[in-house]
Order: C-alpha cells, then sequence, then structure tokens
DNA sequence: TTGTATGCGTTATCAG
DNA sequence: CTGATAACGCATACAA
C-alpha cells in the first residue's frame, strides 16, 4: 500500500538515440520537425513512445536564448486580474508562450523578491501591474533584455511599455452621467493617489464637475486604499454629513462592493435613495438590485495589447523604447443611475429610456 | 528613439568568480548559503552587484532533482479556480515554490498538450482540477516521480491525491434547510454528472427529499453544463411547469448566476417569489437583494491540504499512492431562504430569527 | 575552506 | 541527411 515514489530517472535524448539506434543529434532534428529519413523517424517516434520520453524544457532553453516563459506579476488574482490572467493565458497559448505567474502580496520587499525570481526563470518577457514603489528598478529588465509590459497603473519614466484604459476620460464621463440625470452632490470615492488610477480617476471626477460649473466639495471626496472596507466607511462618513450626496462615483469594484454593503446595512436602495456608478464591471454589478452602471474595462482589448506589445519586442523589428497604449473603456448604463426625480410630470415616464 | 533591445548575454557564476578573484566553486557555494571566508564572501557580493548577475535557476535545476515548481491547472481563472489560485501561491511562496499556471479550457486536446508541456517543464508536483478524460493518463505522472493532486472533481481509480468538500452532506444539508424553511417543491440546477462534483450535488440533494418522504420529481431536475446560461435555461423551464417549484438549489455560483438574472429579468425576487441555496459563494450572493444562501467551500483549507499533500510526497518519508482529504463546507443562511410563508400569525415575527 | 573537473540534457557546428 | 562533439550555466565530488 505505501511504495516509495522516487523520481525515475527521466530517459533523455541519448537513451532516445540508443534505442532508436541513431545519433542524439538526429533525435533532436526529429524532435525540431527538421528533415529526418521516413525510416529512422519511425524508429525515432518508437522508442518516444517506449520510453516515454518529455524534452527537457530546461536543458533545451540552456542552449537557445529563450525560455518561452512569460512572468505575470499582480498584487494578488483578483477578479481584475485574474480575469485579465485568463484571457493572457488563452492569447499565449496561441503563440507558444507559458506564463510564470507571481503574485507579491503588495508588500514592497516582496516585489524585489519576486522579480528576481522571475529573472532567474529566464522569463522571456514581464508582464505586471504597474506598481508606484516599481520605480528604477524596472527600466534594468528592459536594458537587461527583458521587455516590460505594465497595465493597470503606471510606472513614471521607466523604459518599459504601457497598457492603460483612459481613466480621465471614463471617470469623467461616469461623473457626467450622474449630473445628466439630476444630481449635483456627487461624492468620490477614489484610491491610493500614488497609484496613477488613483489620481486620474479623480481627475476625471473633477473635470466632470468643473465642466458642469459644480464647486468641488473636499467633504465629497474619500481617498481610500482601493479595498473594501474604504468603500463601507466612505458611504459612513458621507451619510453622516448633515448634506449628504445623492450620488456616488466610487473607483474600483472592491470599494463599490463596500459601499453596496453600508448601503444593504443600512436598508437605503439605488436609484431611490442614492446613485452610484462604478469603475470596473464585474457579475455583482450586473444584478444588484437593478444594476450599478459601472465602467467597463475591455480586459480581450488590454490583454490583446499586452501580447501585442511582447511580441513585437521579442520578434527581430526595431521597437522605441517605450510605447504606450491606451484603451478607451464602456460606461454601461444600469438602474443605479436611473433619473431619480423627474423634473416634470411628462418625464415621469422616462424612468427607462436608456 | 529606436534602440536594438538585444538580449545581452547575461553573466553568469564564471564571471563573477574572475571578477571576485575566486573559484567558481566559491561561488556557487556562497549562493548557496555555504560557508565561505569573509573577505571572499565580501569580493563575491560585489561583484554579483556590480555584474548584476542573477543565476540561472534553468541550469541550477539540470543538476539538482528539483525545479520548484508546481503546475498550477485549470480549465479557466474563473472566481472559483483563481480565489483558490490566489491562496495557493501564498502559502507555496513560503515554501520557496513557484507556481506554472496553465489553463486547458476544458478542451480535451488541449488537456494532453498542457500535460506534456507541464512535464517538459519539470514541475515537481502537478495540482489540478480533476477532469473526468483525464482517466488513465494521470497515474503515469505518479509512475514517474511526479506526484498529482486533484481537486474539486474526482478522477476515478488514478493513482493520486484528492482534496475535495463534503458535496453529498453539503448539498443535503442545504436541500434540508429548505424543507425546514417549508419548502417541498424543490427544484435543482445541477452540473454535468461525469463530474464528481455533478453526482454528488445531486445525490445530496436526493438524499435531503427522501429523508423528508418528498418524492423526486424528474420535471424539478435541470442537468446543465455549470455554465450562467444553463441556470437561466434551468430556471424558464421550471417557470413555465403548471407547477412550478417554490425553492431552488443549484449547484455551482455560475448557473445560479443565470438563476438570478432569469429571476431579474422576469421581476421575480427571493425569498417572496422563489427560495434559493447555491453552492459556492461568491460577492454577489451577499449582496443580491437580502442575500443568497450559499454553501461556501473553505478555499484556504483546500489549498493548505493541497500544499501539504504536496510537501510531504517532495519530502523523502514514505506516503502510500493515494490519500484523500474531504473538507466540510459551511452554510452561509442569508435573505433567500428566508421562512416563506409563516404558517400561524405566531410565527408571523419570527422572519429574521436565523 | 577552496579550486578543479565532470556531468546534467539539449542544440548547434562541423565533418562525413 | 547523419554522426560525433562542443558548448550552455551551474552544482558537486574530490583533491588540495
Amino acid at each position: 500500500m505505501s511504495e516509495d515514489l522516487e523520481r525515475r530517472k527521466r530517459p533523455t535524448i541519448h537513451d532516445v538515440a540508443r534505442q532508436a539506434g541513431v545519433a542524439v543529434g538526429t533525435v533532436s532534428r526529429y524532435l525540431n520537425g527538421q528533415d529526418v529519413r521516413a525510416g529512422k523517424r519511425a524508429e525515432i517516434e518508437r522508442a518516444v513512445e517506449a520510453l516515454g520520453f518529455r524534452r527537457s524544457a530546461l536543458a533545451a532553453a540552456m542552449k537557445g536564448e529563450r525560455t518561452g516563459l512569460v512572468g505575470f506579476m499582480a498584487p494578488d488574482f483578483d477578479e481584475y486580474h485574474s480575469a485579465l490572467l485568463n484571457h493572457l493565458a488563452q492569447i499565449l497559448r496561441q503563440s507558444g508562450q507559458k506564463l510564470l505567474t507571481y503574485s507579491h502580496a503588495t508588500d514592497g520587499s516582496l516585489l524585489r523578491q519576486s522579480l528576481d525570481f522571475l529573472v532567474e526563470q529566464r522569463v522571456d518577457a514581464l508582464v505586471m501591474a504597474g506598481l508606484p514603489n516599481s520605480q528604477g528598478i524596472l527600466s534594468a529588465f528592459h536594458d537587461e533584455g527583458i521587455p516590460v509590459v505594465v497595465y493597470n497603473n503606471d510606472v513614471r519614466g521607466e523604459r518599459l511599455d504601457r497598457v492603460f484604459v483612459d481613466n480621465v476620460k471614463a471617470s469623467s464621463r461616469a461623473v457626467g452621467h450622474l449630473v445628466d440625470v439630476g444630481h449635483r452632490k456627487i461624492a468620490l470615492v477614489t484610491g491610493d493617489p500614488k497609484d496613477s488610477t488613483g489620481v486620474e480617476r479623480r481627475l476625471g471626477y473633477e473635470e466632470a464637475l468643473r465642466r458642469h460649473d459644480i464647486p468641488i466639495d473636499p467633504a465629497y471626496v474619500f481617498v481610500g486604499d482601493w479595498k473594501t472596507e474604504a468603500g463601507y466607511n466612505a458611504l459612513q462618513g458621507f451619510m453622516a454629513l448633515s448634506d449628504p450626496p445623492t450620488a456616488i462615483f466610487s473607483s474600483n469594484y472592491r470599494m463599490t462592493t463596500g459601499v453596496l454593503e453600508w448601503l444593504r446595512e443600512h436598508g437605503l436602495r439605488t436609484p431611490q435613495d442614492i446613485a452610484i456608478v462604478s469603475f470596473d464591471d464585474v457579475d455583482l454589478f450586473r444584478l444588484y438590485d437593478d444594476g450599478i452602471t459601472a465602467v467597463a474595462q475591455p480586459l480581450p482589448l488590454i490583454a490583446e495589447a499586452i501580447a501585442g506589445y511582447v511580441a513585437t519586442r521579442l520578434g527581430d523589428g526595431e521597437v522605441p523604447d517605450i510605447r504606450s497604449r491606451t484603451i478607451e473603456c464602456n460606461i454601461i448604463l444600469r438602474g443605479s443611475t436611473r433619473r431619480p426625480l423627474p423634473a416634470s410630470p411628462a418625464e415621469r415616464f422616462g424612468h427607462d429610456r436608456y
């Protein structure tokens, strides 16, 4: 019942060569799809099958310049990053690339360590969510011949490729939509201002208010840390104001989740009691009450852009040191921003017009 | 502006040795934390820093018996698998293991190909969601010295370790709960019966009905494919019956999402119009209406159990060919199973009693 | 402690 | 086309 599972030495091309009665070079050529006489080819195939031979990607990579590995690093695999991972995995599979994933848990020292690890594994390229504290250490990758592509957050000044969504415009449109349906007391739940997304989404919010001549009220701005609790606390604060907001723009799906938790706990509903727009689109938003209006990041496009950048860097054409792609978001209109207070009886039936 | 990013040859231990004025062996020993005279140690450290040397894990792995790589394979990185991936990544990091992830998109031929790929990368172990069509090819891994741990679905008869949740018991309790709150017309949305989870969750459902002397009505059973659409279609069918069910037990979160979509579209609410219990627990269920009662799989425990199995296999103790661990689920009671029809006026105020 | 030499499994080069 | 052989970068046994 109890057997010693010992790591039986795997067969090598030498074993295959011997069994097939050919030279190792011939086996190697066979494995790489080069021309081999039909007779020998059959012998080799038989030997491979019999021995259960699988070529060692390690040894192969030690010779060639490429491992075929693309490092993927994210703080953690939450809904956003794992959805992207999913798309990326599909695309990279097509081109024979493999994904070496690593999460660094937003810990600064772990970041350094994680990057070292990926270099040691000799990844051909590195894809990662930009981190403010990765300043200065990423260009080194580029200089050492490992192209880097960041997404989501920027890392200023580094030599690397960037794929972002147009945070400012999307946020501005989202907040503008709230104004359009009649709100003027619009609060913002934003994230860490060290993150470019934090800055940009806030910028979009401010721009929209300015455009509509609505003064920016600091009491209506909550700076959180992107986590669920922040959204919860934000609402707690907003609703305790003597003049609470009638609408919320929340900068990511996690904080929005916290917002919704608070509302649920306190028996408030959207859009009757408060309007909501969230950055990011997740299942929850489709189905919460009559839906939460959301800024949907086109993940498939983002993944494609990233993969494209990686591919051209790994190709042999000349590529500029720095490239950047900005992708537009879609705003998905849902019940949470339905017009709250019909201005006139005539509009009374306009509820469902979007 | 446009520079040829060429893969500068990385420095090797030889380069470090020369620069530091020591032998390669000494550098190697330094890298592996063995004793090196303080003076030379400093020289080496300086050289490593100056050259930007990073040891090649490939070459190192070619010598030793281990790569430190654990293969992780899932059909895709949806909320369930990526949450597990997340936990697993945290735990394996502690023990210096790295995760090589691969998704096979439920395609049978891709499965074979994906497995080959992982073997070629010389993973030390393989963690995967069991697949019915991986019968017969997984024991080969074990026999070749690559331990395999499956989770979620079983692969019958293979020599490998298993970590599951107690699907039968959890389902039975979930359905029992529906009976407890007054339902007798309980429908089942189940998944592919080729998957052990499909079979077991259905078994739990049937057992609960039997225990309560409720006949099993085939019209109340919908066999889906785990996807969102299946849940939607299930509801479509159930509600078209002359005597529709008053409660639904749905076997995974995706299908439940479909169920909720149908309800939303048709203006039905839970628990007023229909009661719901779902397997799996996701954000959506916490916040949909007054919450969806759900069977929560304890992902951290599952990840720990998996990591533990991997660790002992990779250790040098004797381990039985097959091990199995079954973990209990928690049932999270929420609004979707609140007692629908108070039997007597006295119970009228019992709504919130759980 | 340290240096030297050998091998790990491939691929590539160079003759044949 | 094919065979023999030299790298690739590191770890380790052995000798010093």
